[in-house]
RNA sequence: GCCCGCAUAGCUCAGGUGGUAGAGCAUUUCCAUGGUAAGGAAAGGGUCGUCAGUUCAAUUCUGACUGCGGGCUCCA
C-alpha cells in the first residue's frame, strides 16, 4: 500500500500501481465521474496514471484550469480522429488546447475546409464521443515514433519527432486514432457531450510564414450542452461591449475607408473623452517634473538611419515623402511635375496588373529611384517620437544638475500595419503616443524607471483598470536583431526585473519580447474577445544615446553618456480609449462622460428655464444639453439612457418652484429635491475628483 | 501580406430557382403637452460595396478588386 496525501491535508491509503481514477472512485462515484485528469506531486497527470509510490494527489475536474485544459486537449484529438475519418489523407500539425477551447492544424492537401464542413464534424465528434473510448498512452522509442508517422505519411508530426532528443515519446490512442503527445488525457471520450466548432484560420507551419499555410480549426467543448449554450451566451454578450460597436452606437470615432484604412477620425464625443484622458496625464505628468513638447510629424529620412529605424523597420514604415522636384531628378530630365504623376501613374498601373504590390512603396522608395540616396534624402512620416525628442536634448549643452530631462508629448507616429492585422481602435496605422522620454545618468535609472510604473499604476487605478498583467521583456539570446553592448543589456535588464520587483505587482518575465534598443516592462490588459493588447510600456535604452553620440557635463567636468528611458502610460489613446471604451461598455464615469448632463422637460412649458438651466450647467464647466423634442418623457429618459449619459435631469413645476433638480442615474436609480446650487457642486466634484461612481445626495 | 468568411437605407437586419427591393429603429413634418426605458400619423431615404464577364435581362450566377470580421505572421 501507498499513502495519498489530499489537498486537505487527509492521507488515504492506495494499493500500488492503482491510479487517482481509483482513488476517486473509492472515495466517492460522483468524484469519479467528474475527474478529468490529477495533479500528482504538483504535475498534472492522467487520470488513470498508476501510481507507485507516496504522493500528494489533486483530483482535477471541470472547475480546475488544468482539468478543462485536459478536457479540450483530448477534445483536439477527438476532433482530428474525425476529420481524419471524414478526410481520409489530411495531414496533421499541431492540436493543443487554449484558455478556451483548442485547435487542430490541418493540411487537407489543397482541399477547402470552410465553416460550411463544421456540422459534419461535430456530429462525427460526438458519434465518437459517445463509444466511451480510452485515451492509452504508450511509450514509445524516437525510432518508432519516426517509423510509426512515417509509415502514416504525417510529414509535419515526423517534422516534429525529428526535433525531439532521443529518449522516450509518448503517443496517445483513443479508438482508431494514434497521436503524437505528451498528454495528460482524459480516462475516456465519453466525457466530451457538447461539440461547437468556432472558426477556420490559416496558420503556418511552426508560426513561420515561408513554411507551409495549414488550416488552424478552433473549437469548444463541454461536458454538458447546456453549459455550451450558456458559454455561447456569454460570448454574445461580450460582443455587446465590443468597442467598435459600441463606438458606433455612441458615435465615439469613424473609420472611413476614403480617408484609409486604420486612420481614425475622433467624433466630437469621442474627443472629449480623449481630451479628458489628455488634461488629466497633463497634470500627473507637471507633478512629475515633465516639460512638455511639441514636434513636426515627419523628419528626415537621415534622422532615422542614425537612430536606426529606417533600416531595421522599413516594412513597418509608410513610403518617404520625397522633394518633388528630387523625385522628377530621379525619373528623368525636364520632367514636368504632370509629367512626374503620369509616371507614377504609369508605373502603378503595371504594378497593379501584377501581384502582391504593395502601397507603391516600390515606385518612391528613395534607395530605388536614386542608385545614389545621398542625392535624395526624403522625409519619413514619425514612426516613433524618440529621435525628434533626443534632437531637443541635444540642441543645447547639458548637465548633471539638468538631469533627469523628462520631455513629453502627445506625439502622432505612423506606422505601416499589414492590412489584415487592423482592429477598430486597437490596431491602427496612425497614432498618438502618450509619449515621453528621459535622460538621466546610470545611477538615476531605478529611480526613474519605478516613477514611471507608479505613473502607469496611478493612471490605471484612477480608471478602476485593475485587470492587467505587467511583463517584463527580455531580449531573446538566439536572436540577432538587438542593436547594443551585451553589458548594457544586461545592466538593462536587471534595472527592469528590480524596478518591477519594487513596485510589487506579479510580473512574468519573457524573452523575445524587448524592443530592438532595450528591455521594456508593459502593461498588458485583455479586450471582451479575449485578446491582449499592450498598453503602457517603459523602455530602458543605453543604445540611441550612443547613436546619436548624446552627452551631459558630469561633475568631473567629462562628458557622459546619458540613459534613455521611453516610457507612454496609455501606450495609444487609440488603443486606451478602445480598450476603455470596452472596460466601460461605454457607460464612462462622469468626468469621461462626452455628456454629463442631460435635462428634460416634463412638457413645453418649462423649455425657457431648461434652457437658462443648461447655461448654469454651462458655465460651471459641465457638459449639459436640453432635449426638448416633441417626444413623450419616457421616449427622451430612454434615449438618455442609451445615449449613457450619467445625469438626467427631469424638470416639471415643483423643481422650477422649489429650485431643485431631480435626478435619474443610469441604474434607474432616482433622486428627488436636490437644491439646485448643491447639485451643480456635486457635479463639478465629481468631475474634479474623476470619481468612478456617479452618485448624488438630496441635500 | 496569407487562410476562411462576410458586404442590401444612417443603424440592425429580411428577401429573391436572374425580371432593378422590404421591415424596425433613426431622420423630417404634422397631431398629441406628456412626471421617469419606445404616444400617434405621414413623408423622405437604396446604381443591393466597386469593376468586369455570362445573359434578352445581374442586386441575385462567375471572376477580380476594395472594405470589414475571425485567425496566422508582424508589432519600435
Amino acid at each position: 500500500m501507498i499513502q495519498i496525501t489530499l489537498p486537505d491535508g487527509s492521507v488515504r491509503p492506495l494499493e500500488a500501481g492503482q491510479s487517482a481514477l481509483d482513488l476517486a472512485k473509492a472515495i466517492s462515484p460522483n468524484l469519479a465521474r467528474a475527474t478529468l485528469a490529477a495533479k500528482v506531486d504538483g504535475e498534472v497527470r492522467d487520470a488513470t496514471f498508476p501510481l507507485t509510490r507516496d504522493c500528494a494527489v489533486k483530483l482535477l475536474t471541470w472547475d480546475d484550469p488544468d482539468g478543462r485544459h485536459a478536457f479540450w486537449h483530448s477534445s483536439a484529438h477527438l476532433m482530428a480522429e474525425a476529420l481524419e475519418a471524414l478526410y481520409p489523407g489530411a495531414k496533421f500539425g499541431v492540436g493543443p488546447a487554449l484558455e478556451n477551447g483548442f485547435y487542430y492544424d490541418v493540411d487537407f492537401g489543397g482541399r477547402a475546409f470552410s465553416a460550411a464542413d463544421f456540422e459534419k464534424v461535430e456530429a462525427k465528434m460526438k458519434e465518437i464521443a459517445r463509444g466511451d473510448h480510452p485515451y492509452r498512452r504508450e511509450d514509445v522509442s524516437k525510432a518508432q515514433a519516426l517509423d510509426f508517422f512515417g509509415k502514416k505519411e504525417d510529414p509535419y508530426k515526423v517534422d516534429l519527432i525529428q526535433g525531439f532528443e532521443d529518449g522516450t515519446i509518448t503517443f496517445y490512442r483513443q479508438n482508431g486514432f494514434t497521436d503524437l503527445c505528451r498528454g495528460p488525457h482524459l480516462p475516456h471520450t465519453g466525457f466530451i457531450r457538447a461539440v461547437k466548432l468556432l472558426s477556420v484560420a490559416g496558420a503556418y507551419w511552426k508560426g513561420d510564414e515561408k513554411n507551409a499555410q495549414l488550416t488552424r480549426i478552433y473549437g469548444i467543448t463541454f461536458p454538458k450542452q447546456k453549459e455550451l449554450d450558456e458559454w455561447l451566451v456569454a460570448q454574445e454578450e461580450a460582443k455587446k461591449r465590443d468597442h467598435r460597436k459600441i463606438g458606433k452606437d455612441l458615435k465615439l470615432f469613424h473609420i472611413d475607408d476614403e480617408v484609409g484604412q486604420g486612420l481614425v477620425l475622433w467624433t466630437p464625443a469621442g474627443s472629449v473623452v480623449r481630451q479628458e484622458l489628455q488634461t488629466y496625464i497633463s497634470g500627473e505628468l507637471s507633478k512629475q517634473g515633465y516639460s512638455q513638447v511639441f514636434t513636426p510629424h515627419i523628419g528626415k529620412l537621415s534622422l532615422y538611419k542614425t537612430s536606426g529605424h529606417f533600416p531595421y523597420y522599413k516594412e513597418s514604415q509608410f513610403p518617404p515623402i520625397v522633394a518633388p522636384e528630387s523625385l522628377a531628378a530621379a525619373m528623368g530630365e525636364n520632367c514636368s511635375c504632370s509629367e512626374l504623376i503620369h509616371r507614377i501613374e504609369a508605373v502603378s498601373a503595371k504594378l497593379a496588373s501584377g501581384v502582391n504590390e504593395r502601397s507603391g512603396s516600390e515606385v518612391i522608395g528613395a534607395e530605388r529611384v536614386l542608385p545614389d540616396d545621398k542625392l535624395l534624402d526624403g522625409f519619413l512620416l514619425k514612426p516613433m517620437n524618440c529621435p525628434h525628442h533626443i534632437k531637443i536634448f541635444a540642441s543645447q549643452p547639458r548637465s548633471y544638475r539638468d538631469l533627469p530631462v523628462r520631455l513629453a508629448e502627445f506625439g502622432t507616429v505612423y506606422r505601416w500595419e499589414q492590412s489584415g492585422e487592423l482592429t477598430g481602435m486597437t490596431r491602427v496605422r496612425g497614432f498618438t503616443q502618450d509619449d515621453a522620454h528621459l535622460f538621466c545618468t546610470e545611477e538615476q535609472v531605478p529611480a526613474e524607471i519605478l516613477g514611471c510604473l507608479s505613473l502607469v499604476r496611478t493612471v490605471l487605478t484612477t480608471l478602476g483598470m485593475s485587470q492587467y498583467r505587467v511583463r517584463v521583456g527580455l531580449r531573446d539570446p538566439d536572436s540577432a536583431k538587438y542593436t547594443g553592448l551585451p553589458e548594457n543589456w544586461d545592466k538593462a535588464e536587471r534595472a527592469c526585473r528590480d524596478a518591477a520587483q519594487t513596485l510589487g505587482v506579479p510580473f512574468t518575465e519573457e524573452p523575445g519580447e524587448a524592443a530592438f534598443y532595450g528591455p521594456k516592462i508593459d502593461f498588458v490588459v485583455k479586450d471582451v474577445l479575449g485578446r491582449e493588447w499592450q498598453l503602457g510600456t517603459v523602455q530602458v535604452d543605453y543604445n540611441l544615446p550612443i547613436r546619436f553620440d548624446l552627452s551631459y557635463n558630469g561633475a568631473d567636468n567629462q562628458p557622459h553618456r546619458p540613459v534613455m528611458i521611453h516610457r507612454a502610460p496609455f501606450g495609444s489613446l487609440e488603443r486606451f480609449c478602445g480598450v476603455l471604451i470596452e472596460h466601460f461598455a461605454g457607460r464612462f464615469p462622469f468626468w469621461l462622460s462626452p455628456q454629463q448632463v442631460r435635462v428634460l422637460t416634463v412638457n413645453e412649458a418649462f423649455g425657457a428655464y431648461g434652457k437658462a438651466l443648461v447655461a448654469r450647467l454651462s458655465a460651471a464647466g459641465l457638459r449639459a444639453e436640453l432635449d426638448e423634442r416633441g417626444e413623450s418623457l419616457g421616449k427622451r429618459v430612454r434615449d438618455a439612457q442609451l445615449d449613457q449619459v450619467p445625469a438626467i435631469l427631469t424638470l416639471g413645476k415643483r423643481e422650477e418652484d422649489e429650485k431643485t433638480v431631480s435626478v435619474r442615474l443610469l441604474s434607474g436609480e432616482q433622486v428627488h429635491g436636490v437644491p439646485l446650487e448643491s447639485f451643480i457642486q456635486q457635479c463639478v466634484e465629481l468631475h474634479r475628483g474623476r470619481a468612478l461612481e456617479t452618485r448624488f445626495a438630496a441635500s
